[in-house]
DNA sequence: CTTCAGATGCTCT
DNA sequence: GAGCATCTGAAGA
């Protein structure tokens, strides 16, 4: 199955947000693939969103990512000790990213039950493994992210997304977490399915 | 069921 | 030095 071209994120951000929910991510983790279907995005567009890092275009080591060729990972850190994944959007120059949010395991269980809580799939719930995957940080975390793939390219070998299928309606409202960015902070960049 | 503090480190002022 | 696109476990209702 072909990897989702860099076209497909060069597009508007809004337009990305909602395409990639149903499509499936991709981590190959020492060889073995750690397959997810997304289920959850927000998009933070520079130019006009008070919420994106990069907002107006603001420049630092942090936002550089923001601003590379779409299809391209920006991973950083919040809070001390959690990581979110992004996937960049838009033209290069054009600091746009969609904020992976929710995920749902389809392959590889139990690899990322280790990696998330440190104990085996037997010695969890199947239930407790999917409801653990829902927030950005314990994703990133179930899937041995970190920033050391902030700017990994998303057609390489060891990040990368997959067609899938869209089943069901797409729902939308405010993102989480962003009080800080006034009136922006009601926009309705939310999506899940 | 709910709220709440604490962990922890990087980024920007 | 402040604050952040978070999560967890413990304690209270």
């Amino acid at each position: 199955m072909d990897k989702l071209p860099r076209e497909f994120y060069n597009r508007d951000t809004l337009t990305v947000a909602q395409g990639l929910l149903g499509q499936r991510l991709v981590r190959v983790y020492q060889g073995q693939p750690l397959i997810c279907r997304i289920t959850e995005t927000e998009a933070y567009i520079g130019r006009r969103d008070r919420a994106c890092h990069a907002y107006q275009y603001k420049r630092t080591p942090r936002t550089q990512t923001l601003f590379a060729r779409p299809g391209t990972a920006y991973i950083y850190m919040i809070y001390g000790m959690y990581h979110c994944l992004n996937l960049v959007t838009e033209p290069e120059g054009e600091p746009a990213a969609v904020l992976i949010r929710g995920l749902e395991p389809i392959d590889a269980l139990e690899q990322m039950a280790r990696l998330r809580y440190g104990l085996t799939l037997q010695e969890l719930t199947t239930a407790a493994v999917k409801k653990g995957m829902l927030g950005p940080g314990k994703l990133c975390k179930a899937l041995s992210l970190d920033k050391s793939f902030n700017g990994v390219d998303l057609l390489g070998d060891t990040l990368y997304v997959l067609p899938g299928t869209q089943d069901g309606p797409i729902h939308s409202g405010p993102r989480i977490g962003i009080d800080y960015a006034g009136e922006d902070a009601q926009l309705p960049w939310r999506f899940w399915l």
